[in-house]
DNA sequence: GCCGTAAAGTTTACATTGTAAACAATATCC
DNA sequence: GGATATTGTTTACAATGTAAACTTTACGGC
């Protein structure tokens, strides 16, 4: 029956580990916040923990294994909003914290659209989203395409933004190269100039109030 | 002053070429278009026309200059709507517009969003949508945001359901894996199961309703 | 006919990626 | 002091973009 150890700690039989799964993930985090996602590499992690690049493996099945627990790592560090009075504030509260962990890491998002993965961790505020839908009198084909508009949009906004110098090389493009034909473009451009918008709450704002 | 040749054609002087940008550019969005943006590379261009990868670098200055040519040939497939009625009918009809480009080459946003590129063809329908906007009342201010609303919901859409698999494979994740939990999103789940919507143009009719 | 010149295309090379396979290092158990 | 188990390193491979050197193939003038 095997009933003998498992007490205090069962005295670990091989060479003992200097790394583990938790600080894997987090340089990986780390890493990919300071060079971006596209630095991201086994021997970038590695060297950021003093070990070769196939160190990592022993915490971490492949590149897709590790992505997922990145994503998990940030699911965790996204607070659940307390509940809302009003079904459309429940919306916008709910979007908005999944928003500050696309803010924080952008990558995320890229993560979820093209290497396929998402966390479940994040499913209980789906949830909220759509029981507030429901309770709007949405009926559940509208509810899908509520849903869809909210996340779409805040996907595009994060990628669209993911770095600070996006926003300003966004506005240069705009200012760029030839653009006296377009005469309404160049008065926005002109107003846009130096702005640090919240403007993601507020097309949120927008949305929900057209739902 | 040198008014001698020019007529015909200065005979071209060595060896002649068995390719060109155009051809480039076109083998080049067909390998996107069949195996994806993340394959595309200039071996795979060249062996597509008979030749090798550094062969494509007499037509392209590298790895960005390709991609926006690609960008410019596809904007110049964008048809541009007839002017609308209404000022809320011309903005969805040239979202719709730009959207469809989107839509047959998902790559695009892709290389709008990462290599931060953009095409100065598409320009005409950016102002078509600010000049709309305006008439619609909106100060500079809000028309900026509107027309930021109106892209990264596009591109958030578009990058989402990237490929037709994908919109399976969103509704799968939601089916998949314990999620007795969330019975609201289950119930989402099931009824959006086997549906081929154009969920944009009823997303975007929203959006413009509510501007 | 033949050589100079110019343009087009190929070959080779390098640093970078993820990761498989073989190996070395380091601890406990008998 | 082995035997054994676990951790980490080394080496290797195919694929990427592209720089440098080379080869192929045409025309223009003698």
């Amino acid at each position: 029956m095997a009933v003998s150890a498992k007490s205090v700690t069962p005295k670990a039989r091989g060479r003992p580990a200097r790394l583990n799964r938790e600080r894997v993930v987090a340089a990986a985090i780390e890493c990919v916040g300071e060079h971006g996602i596209e630095a991201l590499s086994m021997r970038q992690i590695g060297a950021s923990l003093g070990a070769s690049a196939m160190a990592i493996y022993r915490y971490v099945a492949d590149r897709d294994d590790l992505l997922l627990a990145m994503l998990d790592h940030v699911a965790r560090t996204i607070a659940h909003p307390p509940v809302n009075r009003s079904d459309r504030e429940e919306i916008v509260a709910v979007m908005m914290a999944l928003h500050s962990g696309f803010r924080s890491h952008p990558w995320v998002v890229r993560v979820l659209l093209f290497e396929g993965k998402g966390s479940l961790l994040v499913m209980p505020l789906v949830e909220r989203i759509f029981a507030a839908l429901d309770r709007l009198g949405l009926d559940i084909e509208a509810s899908i395409e509520a849903y869809l508009l909210l996340l779409h949009y805040s996907y595009g906004e994060s990628l669209s933004f993911e770095t600070a110098e996006r926003r300003q090389e966004a506005r240069a493009a705009f200012v760029s190269a030839g653009f006296e034909a377009f005469p309404t473009v160049r008065r926005a451009t002109a107003a846009s100039a130096g702005r640090e918008n919240d403007e993601y709450e507020r097309n949120l704002r927008r949305i929900v109030a057209a739902l």
